[in-house]
RNA sequence: GCGCCGCUGGCUCAACUGGUAGAGCAACGGACUCUUAAUCCGUGGGUUCGGGGUUCGAAUCCCCGGCGGCGCACCA
């Protein structure tokens, strides 16, 4: 404390210039007395009503109508005794406000070109009028401060870089269209699909999200700590447990539309934090799925592109319209390898199309799980159109029911679009002997060090007991579902997506 | 987790084989009553991601670390 060196730094002092100077005209704002942030603003209509009313005006009229509008300052062209300012509203409306000498008086034009910076948020008063180039304007009588920006906005002309897009989305917001379109993107989609599955009589739940042992899926938890129970818990990786166990009790239609968790790799089409549709029905199972999911993302295409047709951002078109395109796994991956691949292919042969192909193995996969590693490998990437793979083998698939005709094969699809799985479903395992074998082989897999496998949930097992319908199961990931129907990646269809501490 | 590439004013980028760090926009001062990526004149602004090393001299070369992008692995 005696060094001469420890003294509180004035926050102020070691900022950038333009940073200094829009916190000094804050000052002087505060100063002359002049509330930099007042609690309210002159505001009697949006940017767009004054667009929508007004659109029809011819070059250089008057009105004699007069609004209050407010806005942010997007860009600016002051003259000596006219001004003219470029405000833009939330929506992306845009309207031009006028200040002139003869109008706002000296010391209040002084005041705008002193005081105003690109950024800040601003209420006009004035005659809604025409420019004699025809621009709408509104020609102000005053103007007020609505909140002064204290950092400047990045250049108006040139693409935000990838890392401040994501780490600072405010800004993102601010100055890209698209960024704003993508959040009300998004929200279309999730209401439509909550109105998709109301119409067909589903009820939403919602599940526990801590959870003691993590189930539903094979991927590496997070782990946190409870303190009242003095116990760890698990963020959970899916909500497939706990919305079986809402069957068995009778909630026959059932979805939850949430966030999962999952301890994994991030890339672009992968994030630690990710939306999920989970839904089960009872007495259906995948074939009826099937036929539900398509309608579901068709209905959500017409929502936001009022086409079974959607466009990317990049221009490229996606066709979803019509039955969609049906294959098997074993069916499709023969038709790559140009040999008949079929559950009964042994182990040793799939080995070998493995090292034709440069495909690295691990030595613990099975026949099962090689067979799903060299679709992947060769197939996945292919499928544009969206295509259900159907029939896996079972022991990839620890929850789902043997298939009805061929045996080691089980009843589960997965949804394919633009080359990532989008959607997956099961006629579900109800039998809970078998489900018990199923998962008591997971839990030695765990205790095999195997982080991915599955906890032994005895309560699971015993609400199974109780006796649970035939179900048909699906799940789909919404930022997947967001990424299909307008060609962006994972990052940019979550709002704020998790990044590194800076 | 591994490999490759990158990080330079507020923003987007330049700076050859190592030789005084620049531009556009933004900012500041001035001119302008119809502009709209306004125009004209002038000015200021940098710990070149951080730390260490090599060198007379480092944005540039070497090492360590941070962050980002891409590829691979894992996963949806």
């Amino acid at each position: 404390m005696t060094e001469q060196n420890v003294a509180v730094p004035d926050p102020a002092e070691d900022l950038p210039e333009q940073m200094r100077v829009r916190r000094s005209k804050r000052d002087r704002m505060l100063a002359e007395g002049v509330s930099p942030y007042p609690v309210t603003v002159p505001r009697t209509a949006t940017l767009k009503q004054v667009r929508e009313q007004y659109a029809d005006l011819p070059m250089d009229a008057a009105t004699g109508d007069h609004v209050s509008i407010t806005g942010r300052v997007i860009f600016v062209r002051n003259g000596g005794k006219l001004c003219f300012v470029t405000l833009r509203d939330g929506d992306g409306t845009e309207l031009q406000a006028m200040l002139s000498l003869a109008k706002v008086g000296e010391p209040s034009l002084t005041d705008w070109k002193q005081l105003a910076d690109l950024g800040d948020l601003i209420s006009v008063t004035g005659e809604v009028i025409t420019s004699r180039r025809g621009e709408l304007s509104v020609l102000a009588d005053s103007w007020a401060m609505s909140a002064k920006a204290l950092r400047p906005l990045p250049v108006a002309h040139k693409p935000l870089s990838e890392e401040t897009r994501v780490r600072q989305r405010y800004v993102d917001l601010i100055v890209r269209p698209q960024a704003r379109d993508t959040v009300r993107t998004r929200a279309t989609v999730v209401r439509s699909l909550r109105e998709s599955l109301f119409r067909r009589n589903y009820l939403e739940v919602e599940t526990p999200m801590l959870q003691l042992l993590h189930g539903g899926a094979a991927a590496r938890p997070f782990v946190t700590h409870s303190n009242a129970l003095d116990t760890d818990l698990y963020l959970r990786i899916a909500p497939e447990l706990f919305l079986k166990r809402a069957v068995v009790g009778g909630i026959d239609r059932v979805f939850e539309i949430n966030r999962n968790f999952r301890n994994e790799g991030m890339d672009s089409t992968h994030s630690p934090e990710f939306a999920m549709l989970e839904a089960y029905e009872a007495y259906a199972d995948y074939n009826v799925m099937q036929r539900q999911v398509r309608e579901w993302i068709q209905e959500a295409a017409i929502a936001v592109a009022g086409s079974h047709i959607v466009t990317h951002y990049d221009g490229t078109e996606l066709d979803l319209s019509g039955e969609w395109t049906s294959v098997t796994l074993y069916g499709s991956l023969s038709a790559a390898l140009g040999e008949e691949v079929t559950p009964s292919t042994d182990i040793a042969q799939l080995l070998r199309y493995a090292e034709k192909h440069d495909l690295s193995v691990d030595p613990k996969w099975g026949p099962g799980k090689l067979v799903e590693e060299l679709f992947e490998h060769l197939v996945q990437h292919t499928l544009q159109a969206p295509t259900f793979v159907r029939d896996y083998p079972e022991e990839t698939a620890p929850l789902t029911r043997a298939h009805r005709e061929t045996p080691g094969l089980t009843e589960k699809w997965d949804l394919y679009v633009s080359g990532f799985e989008l959607a997956t479903a099961y006629s579900e395992l109800v039998d809970p002997v078998v489900q018990r074998e199923r998962l008591v082989a997971q839990s030695l897999l765990a205790a095999g060090g195997d982080p991915e496998a599955m906890q032994l949930d005895e309560d699971f097992l015993r609400a199974m007991e109780y006796g649970m319908p035939p179900t048909g199961g699906m799940g789909m990931g919404i930022d997947r579902l967001l990424m299909a129907l307008t060609g962006l990646g994972i990052r940019e269809t979550i709002l704020f997506p998790l990044v590194r501490p800076e």
